[in-house]
DNA sequence: CCACATTGCGCC
DNA sequence: AAAGGGCGCAATGTGG
């Protein structure tokens, strides 16, 4: 199809009023809502005005291509639709989708110079902030705006002419699929949600009210605030948790029944958190009771997905519900976790209220959702990346990852589906972290805090995983000797399904790092470019990195094969797919598909585990 | 007023 | 020789 690209100028206010505040629809159904110039190039003419008279008939049969085009053809759509232009029904395809995939590169900016080694300035469009057409006539800015948009889209058609060909047709069904399920959204039950809303409100009210900073105007969770709270009482500080968990924990245990406070700005963050996200979706409500949301392909350098883009995520809800006592915030306590039967009932005795903001999303009239998840899918992949057909074979026996191992490694022999049973919680536990963190190279001082144990307990899992795992440990030293190799240039890594992560431009540096003990020492690190930016890299994480985007290439066929059988994958979460399908569908249809093996990945094992949910869950 | 860094919180 | 990783966003504070 003979390509043509789209690229609107519309008005937005920072913060405010933009498609990253609003989303594509509110913010194309705004009264503000204000595309006052279009600019078409399809490889030989170019366009710039109002879109209101542009020749739309000149775009039959064309292929509309745009820098994010989930938003251009909301533009054009919502257009159609107030009656300023024809209805436009050509097929879009997504040049940032296309250049997140082949350069981790989002914005026209990073791209262009990721592709093609050139900087253009977006800083026309930073001063077009706030102003409407007048506006920019008025600033003297029409020229500089004119010349920018035209830049923008011929930049766009030739990003698209140069690369398109290396866009496999998959990926292109990913970047297509992906922008339909954005706008497609998911229902919401408004009911619910304002009722959810009302409490959370009464309990951040009280909870503010609890703290003694709050009285002298300071904001909730000031640090300031804070320490001089804790002066005043003659206590430390609370230590900084990222770099002090247990310090952090300890800290709170110790003052937490003292000073009600001690706990509170944690909780508050929590609480606004969650508040935030309830607001959001309530001012994204469409008229049918869904809202729309942004998912970004591509969105992270591996491939994944991400949940960014318009302020709202939706691979980052919270899994477990909000409890409430009194409209105040209750904790789970560490007993109530020992086993099901305590949690149930300290749910009882302790509390009043359950906010589980999962139940918000909702099934369309007459659809059901089925929620389904890959099994272990990074570990099986990493040990038929590594070779290691004896576990593999071990799984396709109907052994789950966990039990596997412990058969293959530490001498377990019971029957399939039976391992929580015969061993102790602590053991089990203790497996699935081994198993699990291991694989990538670390250390047993950090498994020590990961999985909770002691560092002669530590030191001996990281040891034996290893000489367990030789092939995985070889993989690591692989990829670290052929990263290493080729410094001075790039470093690609060939995925089973034919995409290629490149690494560019690998240097060995010289950086400054604590030792063992402490102390400050130069280290060669090697580094390389992924996106636009330079990261430290080593066997491990390109282990990680491969094992990721392996998963995420096996997963994206599942999406594309749900889509096209069972019914509507209403979004997912890098391993999980929340599809809405019709009556007769049933959870063994849709692990049926999760549980294929692309036929890139032979004689790799995937599993898959589903069920019906009224809303979404877990 | 803005840009930027840091911290914390949520997920896989 | 050793090194788990991948995201997005709000609040706060600093510095221009």
């Amino acid at each position: 199809m003979r390509p043509v690209t789209l690229d609107y100028e519309t008005f937005y206010i920072k913060n405010e009023y933009s498609v990253k505040d609003l989303g594509n629809w509110r913010y194309t159904h705004d009264e503000r809502f204000d595309p006052y110039l279009l600019s078409v190039y399809d490889g030989e003419q170019s366009w710039v005005g109002n879109p209101a008279d542009f020749n739309w008939a000149a775009l039959e049969g064309a292929l509309l291509l745009a820098h994010n085009a989930g938003f251009d053809s909301s533009v054009t759509e919502r257009l159609g639709e107030l009656g300023k232009i024809p209805v436009i029904t050509n097929p879009w395809a997504c040049t940032a989708n296309m250049t997140s995939c082949l350069f981790s590169s989002r914005s026209l900016a990073d791209a262009m110079w990721v592709a093609r080694k050139q900087r253009i300035s977006k800083g026309v469009r930073d001063d077009m902030n706030k102003k409407n057409w007048a506006g920019i006539k008025a600033a003297g800015m029409a020229d500089a705006v004119v010349k920018y948009a035209l830049a923008d889209s011929v930049e766009c058609f030739n990003l698209w002419r140069d690369y398109s060909r290396r866009w496999s047709p998959f990926e292109q069904r990913l970047s297509d699929l992906t922008i339909k399920q954005c706008r497609r959204g998911v229902k919401i039950n408004v009911e619910l949600l304002e009722e959810y809303r009302h409490v959370l409100q009464e309990v951040i009210f009280n909870l503010v009210k609890s703290f003694p900073w709050t009285k002298e105007g300071k904001k909730p969770t000031s640090p300031i605030a804070i320490a001089e709270e804790c002066r005043k009482h003659g206590i430390p500080g609370p230590p900084v948790k990222t770099r002090d968990e247990e310090g952090f924990e300890l800290w709170e245990k110790t003052y937490g029944p003292r000073f009600s406070w001690v706990y509170g700005a944690g909780q508050w963050r929590s609480l606004n958190k969650l508040l935030g996200s309830l607001d959001t979706v309530k001012e994204r409500l469409r008229p049918d009771g869904t809202i729309d949301f942004s998912l970004l392909y591509f969105g992270g350098h591996t491939g994944r997905w991400s949940g960014g883009g318009s302020g709202f995520n939706l691979q980052n809800l919270r899994k477990e519900p909000l409890f409430l006592k009194d409209r105040c915030m209750v904790m789970v306590p560490d007993e109530a976790r020992v086993s099901k039967a305590a949690f149930k009932q300290w749910k009882q005795e302790c509390t009043d209220y359950a906010l589980d903001i999962r139940k918000l999303f909702v099934p369309r009239e007459g659809k059901k959702f089925i929620l389904c998840d890959l099994a272990q899918v990074e570990p099986r992949v990493l040990n038929w990346l590594a070779g290691n057909t004896q576990l593999l074979d071990a799984i396709k026996q109907g052994y789950s990852y966990y039990e596997a191992c412990a058969r293959l490694y530490e001498g377990w022999t019971g029957a399939p589906g039976t391992i929580k049973t015969s061993l102790s919680d602590k053991d089990y536990t203790l497996l699935k972290n081994k198993m699990l963190g291991l694989g990538y190279g670390m250390g047993a001082e950090r498994f020590c805090e990961y999985a909770s144990v002691d560092m002669d307990t530590a030191e001996k899992a990281v040891a034996d995983f290893r000489a367990n795992n030789p092939l995985v440990v070889d993989l690591w030293h692989n990829l670290d000797n052929n990263f290493r190799q080729s410094c001075g240039g790039d470093f690609t890594m060939e995925l089973p399904s034919g995409r290629q992560m490149v690494y560019r431009d690998v240097l060995r540096e010289i950086r400054t790092k604590r030792n063992k003990e402490k102390k400050l020492e130069k280290r060669f690190v090697w580094t390389a470019l992924t996106g636009p930016d330079r990261y430290e890299s080593y066997g491990g994480l390109l282990t990680e990195n491969v094992v990721q985007a392996c998963a995420r290439d096996a997963f994206g066929e599942h999406l594309l094969e749900l889509e096209e059988t069972t019914g509507d994958v209403i979004w997912h979460v890098h391993d999980e797919a929340i599809t809405e399908v019709e009556q007769d569908v049933t959870p063994k249809d849709v692990e049926a598909v999760m549980s294929k093996t692309p036929e890139w990945l032979p004689g790799c094992p995937l599993a898959a585990e589903a069920k019906e949910a009224p809303h979404y869950l877990k």
